[in-house]
DNA sequence: GGCCTTTGTGAGGTCAGACCATTAATCTGA
DNA sequence: TCAGATTAATGGTCTGACCTCACAAAGGCC
């Protein structure tokens, strides 16, 4: 952990340089792999390609864009992580990489990982949180989508069961909280907020082994669970908002080591 | 774009399996560079590794993993394409790969895709903004960071020269966001808030040139940053945070396309 | 001695080609 | 007709080679 004087933090994205002058354009000198998802990224953005649309075969791809396979690999592995595409071995239908829409566990990755490196503090994570979760109450509590809360309850019926385990009960936790971005109907509500639920999972769970009371706290937390689901329920929004962050600060200042402060 | 049977969508993160019975782990069977890249992710996890720190070289890491360089490579460009990575040849101080903290354009690229593929809507996408500039408004209004808002003031300056082009107001416009969030101290939040403007940049600037008056909408624009500005600087937290949100919204109902209704 | 040039070395970047594993489609024979 | 064997197409992995680049050390010049 030599932090020495590599400076390779805090790049802005898209901030016009304040300073007049000669500006210099920074000449990218894209390395090949960078092409081919240019390459890839082209024909999405013109909407030739769309979810569940076939690639190319590695090898054909190489050789229409006059790369190596190698490169093109690189480039669909980074694809791959986005959640932009799928591949899958064999022959025949099925086989072969396609468009896909799989943003959550890219999501996820990169939080766990920017997190670890300090990057986004936990507080900063929490805060964001709030705010997605605040309006995602107030949405769900106004549109009322029945299918949707009817899985919000769910997963409250199965963190009501007696003697649950403290991991079951936190992924239902995560899945409660998820349900409820979902019956927003934002998706990237949702999607942000299972990430980042997700990639602090390790921290809640280490976190939650060091209280005294586990139960206690479970009730507790609950209890608010049952609180804001019976705000949305009867479409009181505002206080829906006001129960969720309530809860989130409540846990996150119960939660040893999860809070900077 | 044959949207056919292929079941690719929408995985759901950390939820678990509300079904009973005997239930059986997706037994991960990872690949290779997956499992390199837990190797990576293991180090920075347990804190042996930090921002700045080096990485073996690609030779030697694939001999200590015991895999080929090909997979170590595939893994690096992928932690590369997280902005958590940044590799530079040569031979000396600075060559080599290193553990970085460059989020922004990881975000960028990821929003910009998945807005394309039509994972997230506009809509949902300015609604997150919305809720995290309402935010970071607030709490830039409460804090009162003299560095952080002659940042602001700058790009609003630059957004009052005469004359100004099409370009360069946007750019400065986003610039203006970012440096809000900057100041609200909270970097998630001005990660997000720069990869969600840089994303769309292109969609706005196209969208804006289908305005019919765009110096008068511009002048809107600007008005309203100045007031937004006026709030934050004299501490009336509410009325930035309302003030945002109108001018977002103000400005996703006058550019056509950007919003779905 | 001090500065400039040359050469060496080690790092990532790219490529070509081979082989393996998996899977669907096809062929073959009872 | 249908079960089994074969084939072909695809991604997955590995090897080893060569390139470019940038610093570092050695050497040569003043």
């Amino acid at each position: 952990m030599n932090n020495d004087t590599n400076e390779v933090r805090r790049e802005q994205p898209g901030v016009a340089e304040a300073a007049a002058g000669p500006d210099w354009k920074p000449v990218s000198r894209s390395s090949t792999y960078e092409l081919v998802i240019d390459a890839v990224e082209e024909q999405i953005m013109t909407g030739s390609l769309g979810v569940g649309d076939p690639l190319p075969a590695e090898r054909d791809l190489a050789t229409k864009l006059g790369v190596s396979r190698a490169s093109v690999r690189e480039a669909l592995r980074v694809l791959d992580s986005l959640g932009v595409v799928r591949s899958s071995g064999g022959s025949g239908r099925g086989a072969g990489t396609f468009i896909a829409a799989m943003p959550s566990a890219a999501l996820t990755r990169f939080l766990r990982l920017h997190v670890a490196l300090t990057n986004f503090s936990i507080d900063d994570v929490t805060e964001t949180r709030i705010q997605l979760e605040r309006s995602s109450a107030i949405l769900a509590a106004t549109r009322a989508d029945k299918d949707a809360l009817a899985e919000v309850n769910a997963q409250l019926a199965m963190m009501d069961t007696p003697g649950i385990s403290l991991e079951t009960f936190n992924d239902a936790d995560t899945a409660f909280h998820v349900a409820i971005a979902q019956a927003a109907g934002n998706q990237l509500f949702s999607d942000l907020t299972g990430a980042i639920r997700t990639s602090l999972r390790k921290s809640i769970f280490s976190s939650f082994s060091r209280v005294d009371d586990q139960q206690a706290l479970m009730a507790k937390l609950q209890s608010q669970h049952h609180g804001i689901m019976d705000a949305i329920t009867t479409g009181r929004a505002e206080e829906a908002a006001a129960l969720t962050e309530e809860h989130i600060r409540f846990a996150a200042s119960r939660l040893p080591g999860l809070s900077d402060t």
